[in-house]
DNA sequence: GTTCTAGAAC
DNA sequence: GTTCTAGAAC
């Protein structure tokens, strides 16, 4: 999209001059509606209102017209207004654009169409969300919205329309209405729109449901669409399969393996793992594989797993069928699918949907890259028997149409001569190896399943006790097991990444959680694409957690450069949404959001931390300056400073960590850490005035 | 990042 | 006796 800060006249038609505007955002839930609003309202000049309806009702649903006369009140106040609810289709929108009929305003519409899939994953993976739009009941309210969905269009009475379809797209339209002045106009028309209305939730989830489909598909797969992956790194020896997560509501219910009344089912896609390519004898493979299936099918929660042919005869399918079947193995957890699949690459992607066409193609184009690089920089290399779990990228259609989330890589045993470290006949290493590779395959999809059912039951017992109650893993007895498991991790050689700095094993554990959370499902309370979110094991204050960066090579506040700017605020507000969360527990709480200028574990983090620091791990100098002196970089400022300057002040200096020890409230200096925290146990101070400006400082809401 | 230790300072 | 510091080990 493109977005010109030049397009901004600053001088414009005299009477447009101090027209307020009514921005109407469009977009489902999730797709970042309030995060634009917050955004536009923090750093733009003009006086904006934000009119939204989940919270207009103080705690009861809003209305329509709640937002329309809090609108024409805040237009006679000459402010301008930012329209946050979903407005999807003409009708909902058309009051709002009446607005101009009785204000001198401009209607601007911001259409938020970013992936359905991202949305969903936004709202399953948010708490406090205003609209209490969270938990499994997300991916069938956005899917139904979606479904209503309809392009605003300059004739419904807009100055100006802007189309977002990425994060990209958002961001610079943020930037555009952010540095827009009370005497700034924003030249008026369409920008950013794409031709082609692509329909949502279209492919494997289709595919998957349709009862029909197994025969004709079967006598499709001859056609010629097979791509080779250029860029496959040697001999294509690892197997790859899929895990998806159905996200639309499904109707029919000619579907044999339909769970029900579940909106998502966990599905794991997987070929049979190296019975082509690699020539496992496949009637043991077939053994292997229904006694790993046994194994795992009740583990798996509400997921199931579908054994996807790859082979053009599909005798590995019946062997396996026929298997699973005497050994009573329940038909809706696992089953067998013949499909018209290409063979795999490294790039991972094949033609999972039968028919579709053009859909396929386009996954398989476009997609590759993407899951490429993000499993290049992940997967490394990969030994006979083990799996590693690569998150989809969300840029990736597979994501975004198809509702895959992840790829589970692994690679099976060789028994081919003409490959690499081939077996020979050796059955009793093979058939150990191939266990193995469907054991971490189905474990890994298995960690994926419980982290989601954690996540849910997480936001639904948010949503269910109210506020309160959210089980949190931060008493002794849990920081001291997981004290052990940290000291457990050995440093892991690099693939190909330049070390930038000597970080000792110890230093690894936030580095290893980032790049692969859902092998640390107990440590992480939010995995998002570019941040994980966990409680420091050692809090020094009541309320602690970190926000980790998920970028491979940002290890610390001195590799952030603009280019980082992005991933900055990611972090930010992830970690504001999570101060917010605590406050709504303890009003009492302050936060504050930052960085240590020099940090001791690898990997960019961003403390969120309560400025109590009532915690017993607070032991020393160290632990209080770093959180008290320059040291602390507020995550505001060093936004800020990227944005103006491309990198961020450092105030690394050993000094800092050794100065006096001064109450963070009133400033007075105390001889000891004892003597420190029984002071600040009582100091009712104001906090100082640097800090209680540019919102570097979290309080909760004051009531009025 | 933490723990542990020993010795100094209070 | 308690606190601080520094170094070593993890």
């Amino acid at each position: 999209m493109e977005i010109d800060d030049e397009m901004i006249k600053s001088k414009g038609e005299e009477e447009d001059k101090k027209k307020p505007i009514v921005v109407i955002l469009v977009g489902a839930p999730g797709s970042g509606k309030s995060t634009f609003c917050d955004h536009v309202m923090r750093v733009s000049t003009r006086p904006w209102v934000r009119v939204c309806q989940d919270t207009i009702g103080n705690g009861k649903a809003g209305t329509k017209a709640q937002c329309l006369a809090i609108s024409n009140t805040s237009l006679k106040e000459g402010k301008n207004i930012l329209i946050d609810r979903c407005n999807l289709d003409k009708e909902q929108r058309a009051d709002f654009v009446n607005l101009k009929n009785s204000h001198q305003v401009d209607i601007h519409a911001i259409v938020l169409d970013l992936p359905a899939k991202l949305c969903i994953s936004r709202c399953v993976n948010r708490t406090g969300h205003e609209g209490n739009l969270q938990g499994g009941r997300a991916a069938a309210v956005v899917n139904r919205m979606l479904q209503k969905k309809e392009s605003p269009k300059i004739n419904e009475g807009f100055t100006r329309i802007t189309f977002c379809y990425n994060e990209n797209d958002v961001q610079s339209a943020m930037d555009t209405y952010g540095s827009l002045s009370s005497i700034n106009t924003l030249p008026s028309g369409c920008f950013g729109e794409k031709k082609s209305d692509s329909k949502v939730q279209v492919g494997i989830m289709k595919f998957l449901k349709r009862v029909d489909a197994p025969s004709k598909l079967a006598s499709n797969k001859t056609d010629k669409t097979e791509k080779t992956d250029k860029t496959t790194p040697g001999p294509s020896n690892d197997n790859t399969t899929q895990e998806n997560h159905p996200v639309n509501e499904g109707k029919e219910k000619k579907i044999p393996f339909e769970s029900g009344t579940h909106d998502g089912v966990p599905t794991l896609a997987f070929p049979s793992i190296s019975t082509s390519d690699f020539q496992f004898n496949i009637e043991k493979a077939s053994e292997i594989i229904v006694e790993t299936v046994e194994e795992f099918v009740n583990k798996i929660g509400n997921g199931r797993l579908v054994l996807v042919d790859l082979s053009h005869g599909s005798k590995i399918l019946s062997l396996v069928k026929t298997k699973a079947a005497k050994k009573n193995i329940d038909s809706k957890k696992f089953f067998t699918f013949v499909g018209d699949i290409t063979k795999l690459h490294s790039g991972g992607l094949k033609r999972l949907k039968p028919g579709g066409g053009g859909v396929n193609a386009a996954i398989f184009d476009a997609a590759g890259p993407d899951l490429d690089t993000a499993t290049k920089q992940r997967a490394g290399s990969l030994t006979p028997g083990k799996a590693i779990t690569i998150p989809l990228p969300s840029t990736s259609p597979l994501f975004s149409k198809e509702g895959v989330t992840h790829v589970i890589h692994v690679l099976g045993p060789n028994m081919n001569p003409k490959r690499p470290n081939c077996l020979k006949d050796d059955y009793q290493k093979g058939c150990k190896v191939l266990k193995e590779a469907y054991m971490s395959l189905f474990g890994n999809f298995e960690s994926i399943v419980r982290n989601q059912e954690k996540l849910c039951e997480h936001f639904d017992g948010v949503l269910n006790s109210g506020v309160e109650k959210v089980r949190r893993e931060d008493d002794g007895i849990c920081s001291t097991e997981k004290n052990k498991k940290f000291k457990g991790f050995v440093e892991e050689k690099e693939i190909g990444g330049k070390v930038n700095k000597d970080w000792g094993s110890w230093a690894q554990a936030l580095y290893k959680i980032a790049m692969n959370p859902e092998k640390h499902g107990n440590d992480v309370i939010e995995i998002l694409d570019d941040v994980v979110v966990l409680n420091d094991v050692y809090p020094k204050a009541q309320k602690h957690v970190l926000v980790v960066a998920r970028v491979k090579g940002l290890e610390s506040l001195s590799d952030v450069g603009e280019e980082h700017l992005p991933i900055l605020r990611t972090m930010h507000d992830v970690g504001l949404k999570w101060a917010q969360t605590f406050l709504k527990e303890n009003e009492s709480l302050v936060f504050r959001l930052g960085y240590h200028s020099a940090p001791s574990m690898r990997q960019l983090h961003l403390h969120v931390i309560s400025q109590d620091f009532d915690s017993k791990h607070l032991k020393n100098k160290k632990h209080w300056n770093s959180f008290n002196s320059s040291f602390f970089r507020d995550s505001v400022d060093v936004i800020e400073e990227v944005r103006e300057e491309g990198k961020p002040k450092l105030n690394d200096d050993e000094k800092f960590m050794s100065m006096e020890l001064r109450c963070n409230r009133c400033r007075s200096a105390h001889p000891n850490i004892p003597r420190l925290k029984s002071h600040i146990a009582i100091c009712k101070s104001p906090f100082p005035e640097n800090l209680l400006q540019n919102g570097r400082l979290l309080h909760a809401p004051t009531k009025v």
